[in-house]
DNA sequence: TCGAATTTGTGCGTATGTATC
DNA sequence: GGATACATACGCACAAATTCG
């Protein structure tokens, strides 16, 4: 018996178990806290952090005065993440079976001074103005992604295309955007990672705090490898993944 | 006071917000549970709880007897995934100033009867012969990322490539590897999902349980569309990135 | 070298509020 | 109204590791 696990991750570890297996079926209730506590003969503390485990880790999601229910963990679909895709105002085309029915997206922009790492990801100076704008995406009504972009302003102020949800360029996509003031925008590069969901962003994308998000620190660049434009892209990553297409040189 | 959040919740934002501020700088230690529950006028268990929060959104670490320290959080590198890097031994070459020095990895392969996950990405029956490789990637001899990949025993049975890790192309790479029985590689496909880490992955890339982990599902294929080889590639989410380019096809 | 104080990590028992059945 | 269940919170306790006198 060497387990040196703590009491709580081994209960943990246990109804994960059951629920991989499928003993534990999508949408089943899990043991109630007394009832854990009788199995394990441990505290109510205890099997309540085992729960929150679980939680945590997207396996269960607790509903007050009903009880703890297995999730569906099922990808609702993939968003595509190629050339044709990417700059989109949706930022990327979903790939789904159902959620393709609504898709809808609110915007608001104002002027600020570039942050240190925004201004690095543009390669302008600290505190130069630029146009940042937030985009909150929902598909089917519910909450899909986050997004903030930033835009030196010393490329757009002046022109048509500065505020990019107004104007007759509205919501054309990066792309198009800079096209119709002169500038080609060839490429894009996207640095993904991952991390816990800040109270605000939880809020924002409808799930608890702490789950995990998929974060796109995206940037778009000439062909001379200048940026025009960078943002933040934030996605819950319980429902929703992100393609990537590499083709082969060769 | 009109704020509903849990105490917890209160204790670890206003924690975080320091360490965002500099208030808290990297390596200080937070402060301990006696003086936190002095300051918040909060119990043992609810001060625990919200530093239990900070360490599982990676703001910091504990050390036994000596205090909580705030993390250093940022990315160790990007790992680049493009055409040229994806499909080599490492996965993707590794970009970033130190770790460069030493890269190593290990692997074991075994075959095995396909489960119903890897036979549908690879276009088998379930149940179908398949050799499974367990990777273990390290930088600096720290562990970096794990990977599981699967290819059908009915490409490869009978060549000299059918161990990834041995014979005359033995670390050579998918595309290489399966150029050498006649098969053009001519792509891949990543899905990028994040999710906390399991108990298992947790010792094996040296993190705590439940520290949030960037997952891959990458799938080579030829012209046609057929896949022939597909993988789980796990990484550390609070070091490491991935970077994609992508170009515009205009 | 020993021992006391501190600190983390874990665990137990209990209590309260609130939502559901 | 009562039973059940989740979510939060308090007070206490102990083991293990570190620090310091």
């Amino acid at each position: 018996m060497g387990d040196s696990r703590p009491v709580y991750q081994r209960i943990a570890d246990d109804l994960r178990r059951q629920i991989d297996e499928g003993l534990l079926a999508v949408g089943a209730r899990i043991p109630s806290r007394s009832e854990l506590k009788r199995a394990y003969a441990a505290s109510d503390q205890t099997v309540d952090r085992a729960v929150r485990v679980l939680k945590a880790a997207g396996y269960a999601e607790g509903q007050f005065g009903r009880g703890v229910f297995v999730t569906d963990r099922r990808p609702l679909g993939n968003l595509l993440r190629t050339g044709e895709t990417v700059d989109s105002p949706f930022a990327a085309r979903i790939d789904a079976g159902a959620a393709t029915a609504s898709l809808l997206w609110e915007a608001t922009s104002a002027t600020t001074a570039a942050p240190p790492r925004i201004a690095e990801r543009l390669g302008i100076a600290v505190g130069d103005r630029v146009m940042c704008t937030q985009y909150e995406y929902l598909a089917d009504r519910r909450p899909l992604q986050l997004a903030t972009s930033w835009e030196p302003l010393a490329l757009t102020e002046g022109t048509e295309v500065v505020f990019p949800e107004r104007g007759p360029y509205a919501r054309r996509g990066v792309r198009e955007r800079f096209a119709a003031i002169g500038m080609r925008v060839t490429g894009a590069t996207e640095l993904v990672g991952s991390r816990p969901a800040t109270t605000l962003e939880s809020e924002a994308l409808g799930c608890s705090p702490g789950q995990c998000v998929t974060v796109i620190e995206r940037t778009h660049h000439t062909a001379d490898g200048r940026a025009v434009e960078t943002s933040d892209i934030v996605v819950r990553a319980d429902r929703w993944r992100l393609e990537y297409r590499i083709a082969f040189a060769d």
